[in-house]
DNA sequence: AGCACGCCGACT
DNA sequence: GTCGGCGTGCTC
């Protein structure tokens, strides 16, 4: 590993005592300063005397590092002077007010040991990019310079002449001089020759915005002495009408902007500096703001129903003990109604509160929902806001103005003054991961390291929770409040399952839709109701299926259905990339009337066109909604009921509430699952669940058809029956990596072999998750998968256990076996996994 | 990050 | 012979 992080120093404890700063030796101060870059660790910087008074933790300083100027942030104060070696001074003080509290600097700290990157990383991610500054090298003419230009390189007199003429040129300047990519070491020889200097340049980016408003001057405040230069009025005509025009508007306050005076007036700017110049009117500049706020207020126009009060009270309740909360509410339960109610209780202490959302569900739609409840209290913060506006939104935050934050992952990093609660929406959301760049973070997770710091509270809520709250709430950890009942008391959708293979058996041939769903869907469309047909997207690549039984090759390491390529001719496990030929008798039926299964949504839709003429459909997949608004007209369409039936990929699954839809089919479920990787099917149980949500939210007659061929995979069967709780109860057996004793014992001994090679437990933890059967079993730094570590040198290490990875698959196979015996479910007995390490 | 140094393959 | 690829190391 390239870089292994320093995260050996306590800051806490220095930081929270701030006489510790004032008690030390003012004279001699050094600053360790975070810096935004992947640095292995931080380095200190020398305090000027002059800067002594105003360097505090959470400042920004300018410093010097290998000639390149950054703004870094202040992390820590002492008057101990390193010792190996002579620190830098310290360039700059570049705040008044610290831009970061303790509380944040902790929490990168605990972030980039936790996800195993530097904290300058951190910072990158948190700091909106206006705070930081950027360094600007310009290269300076030298006047004195008396060398001889006939001795230069052709590049470099190209150089030359060009600062003659110029004098001052920026380094991205001299990339189009040359015209080459590489101008550093011409520069570098430029400056040895003393033809011109380098000069840096640190540039605040973040500029207020300002207007030029109109006021009247003072003098003629009197109203005698205005009465009389109007009345004496005598040339220039239009400047009188200007200035009666800013009477006019001037009525309600004192200031007018001078956009819409001259707006108003019809007049030319000319006129306008004509008055001015007259001392009649005086332009003053005012800072606005960029985010517009709402008057705040407090106004609920509802009242929770009886089954979403008792689940506040429970919350509440549960919140009282435990510091997290899982609300796992059904789809169209009115989980929202609860949030919001909880908000009005913080905000009426004064707290702040953080509401979390995919990036996904940040629609204007939610937004509006709660600017009508709270009006000025709520703040958004996203990565579409541009780096200007994120910086006011940034003080705002900081300055405690406002009380709910509404924002995406990034949000996380803001400057909470009093954060008392956090709630995270659709908590099992993938996109709460960061996967590139570093940080690779787990929102989720680090929100609720954030609130036990600031002792806030924090509740989870999903109509799916993840596997690990889940877990954590069935244990005890969490409290867990459901809410099972949907919003009005309507009805879950009626959910059928459709025996593809009994169809194959008897049509002998294919089946997409089947006859079934059809009819059902004609129902439908008779009733002027909507459907949702969801077909995974994996159904593109084809697969052979038994035309007799409905057998269907499978891998035989990973239990994964094989595909087809037609260009090799070959069956492909996509899971393990293992190679079958072409398989021509069934393995169970014995029989050769192989049938090639091969359609995607496309397909789809053109069997649905055939079958309902007439009958609008549309498709939604990332085909098809490539363009940046494609998506939104097509909710939009599907919303104002132009579109009967939508065929949609995962897409469909997220998104808006759709009040008409009647029916949700579900086609090719065997597609979804995978017993190989566990978190297959938690997403597919997720995704099942979710979609078939979308049925009948409004009147309660929704009706969910899944079609399978694999009828008994439990996945199925769990969504059948609605029962979440035997779901998670049988992945979590399956996965063991909480509680079950082998696995736990593999861990230790791998971390024992790899923690001295690398640089600490996280980073052992880090090679386990590497692999990819295990990736997803371990939390935390399993995120922080970095691809620079999966090089050689730690499947070098991997390979020293030999003896130890036998005991891995032995681990393994012991952990298939108790499920095996836990849900006597056949496959799971005669399921061999490939051994993990395979360093090709 | 971004630059220097150092080690091996394919070329004017 | 050299040019240029990227692997590795270093920056207070």
């Amino acid at each position: 590993m390239s870089i292994q992080y320093d995260h050996s120093d306590d800051i806490e404890k220095k930081i929270s005592a701030n006489q510790t700063i004032s008690s030390l030796d003012k004279d001699n101060l050094f600053a360790e300063v975070i810096i935004p870059l992947a640095l292995p660790m931080n380095y200190t910087w020398r305090i000027p005397q002059e800067f002594s008074a105003m360097a505090l933790p959470g400042v920004r300083v300018e410093v010097s590092l290998r000639n390149k100027r950054y703004a870094g942030i202040i992390k820590d104060i002492s008057d101990k002077a390193p010792v190996n070696f002579s620190p830098k001074p310290v360039l700059n003080i570049l705040d008044e007010d610290p831009v970061v509290f303790p509380e944040q600097l902790a929490f990168w700290k605990w972030m980039g040991h936790y996800y195993m990157c530097s904290e300058g990383e951190i910072m990158q991610a948190a700091i909106p990019a206006n705070l930081k500054l950027s360094g600007e090298s310009i290269l300076q003419f030298n006047e004195q310079y008396e060398g001889d230009a006939s001795e230069l390189s052709n590049d470099e007199f190209v150089l030359y002449e060009a600062l003659e003429i110029k004098k001052e040129i920026r380094l991205a300047e001299v990339q189009q001089i040359l015209d080459k990519p590489h101008v550093f070491p011409i520069v570098k020889k430029v400056v040895e020759k003393e033809i011109c200097f380098i000069r840096e340049n640190l540039k605040e980016k973040y500029k207020p915005k300002t207007t030029i408003n109109i006021r009247l001057h003072p003098s003629f405040h009197d109203e005698k002495k205005l009465e009389i230069l109007l009345n004496e009025w005598s040339k220039a005509p239009k400047q009188l009408a200007l200035l009666l025009s800013f009477l006019h508007l001037s009525k309600d306050s004192s200031e007018v902007a001078q956009s819409a005076l001259l707006k108003k007036s019809n007049a030319s700017a000319a006129q306008l500096k004509a008055l001015i110049d007259k001392n009649i009117l005086i332009p003053v500049k005012t800072n606005v703001d960029r985010i517009r706020m709402l008057p705040p207020h407090i106004h609920l126009d509802f009242t929770l129903t009886d089954a979403q009060k008792q689940a506040f009270d429970e919350i509440n309740k549960a919140l009282a003990e435990k510091e997290v909360c899982l609300l796992h509410g059904v789809t169209s339960s009115g989980k929202t109604e609860i949030y919001t109610q909880l908000m009005e209780s913080f905000i009426k202490q004064g707290k702040q509160i953080l509401y979390m959302l995919p990036e996904i569900a940040l629609t204007s739609q939610l937004i509006r929902r709660l600017q009508k409840s709270f009006g000025g209290h709520i703040i958004v913060y996203h990565s579409k806001f541009n780096p200007q506006e994120r910086v006011e939104i940034w003080n705002r935050v900081k300055s405690g103005q406002a009380s709910i934050i509404v924002g995406a992952r990034s949000a996380l990093f803001l400057p909470f003054q009093n954060l008392a609660m956090v709630i995270v929406d659709e908590e099992h959301d993938a996109s709460y991961k960061q996967q590139e760049p570093a940080p690779r973070y787990h929102a989720r997770d680090a929100a609720i390291y954030l609130a036990s710091r600031c002792q806030a509270k924090v509740l989870l809520g999903s109509a799916t929770p993840s596997m690990e709250s889940m877990f954590n709430a069935n244990n005890g950890k969490y409290g867990k409040v459901i809410l099972s009942e949907r919003y009005g008391k309507v009805n879950m959708p009626a959910i059928e399952i459709i025996d593809v293979k009994k169809i194959i058996q008897k049509e002998k041939g294919k089946v997409i839709i089947s006859p079934q769903l059809k009819a059902a869907l004609a129902e439908v469309i008779e009733e002027k109701k909507q459907a949702i047909v969801f077909q995974n997207r994996r159904g593109y690549s084809p697969y052979f299926i038994c035309g007799s039984c409905g057998w269907i090759p499978q891998c035989t390491d990973c239990s994964v259905t094989l595909t087809f390529h037609k260009s090799k001719n070959q069956l492909c496990c996509h899971y393990c990339g293992k190679i079958y030929p072409v398989i021509y008798t069934c393995g169970a039926c014995g029989s050769h009337s192989f049938l090639k299964k091969n359609f995607g949504t496309e397909k789809i839709e053109e069997v649905l066109a055939e079958s309902f003429p007439g009958v609008h459909i549309a498709r939604m997949d990332y085909d098809s909604v490539k363009g940046k608004y494609d998506h939104d007209n097509l909710i939009r369409l599907f919303e104002q009921k132009k579109i009967d039936i939508l065929v949609g990929t995962q897409m469909v699954v997220k998104g808006l509430d759709f009040e008409n839809v009647q029916l949700v089919g579900i086609l090719d479920a065997d597609s979804l699952l995978n017993f190989a990787d566990f978190r297959v099917n938690e997403r597919a149980f997720q995704m099942m669940q979710q979609v078939s949500g979308r049925a009948g939210r409004k009147n309660g007659q929704g009706k969910v058809m899944i079609q399978v061929s694999n009828i008994q995979h439990p996945v199925i069967g769990f969504v059948l029956k609605h029962d979440d709780e035997k779901f998670y109860a049988f992945e979590m057996a399956t996965r063991k990596e909480f509680h079950y004793p082998p696995f736990t014992r593999m861990i230790k001994i791998v971390i024992k072999h790899i923690k001295n090679e690398i640089a600490s437990e996280a980073a052992a933890r880090m090679v386990i998750g590497l692999q990819k059967n295990y990736a997803s079993y371990i939390q935390g730094p399993a995120e922080a998968i970095i691809p620079r570590i999966r090089n050689k040198y730690l499947w070098e290490i991997l390979l020293k256990l030999p003896k130890d990875l036998a005991l891995i698959d032995q681990c393994k196979k012991e952990i298939l076996q108790q499920a095996a015996i836990l849900f006597s479910y056949k496959r799971f007995a005669s399921l061999t996994i490939q051994p993990d390490v395979d360093p090709v």
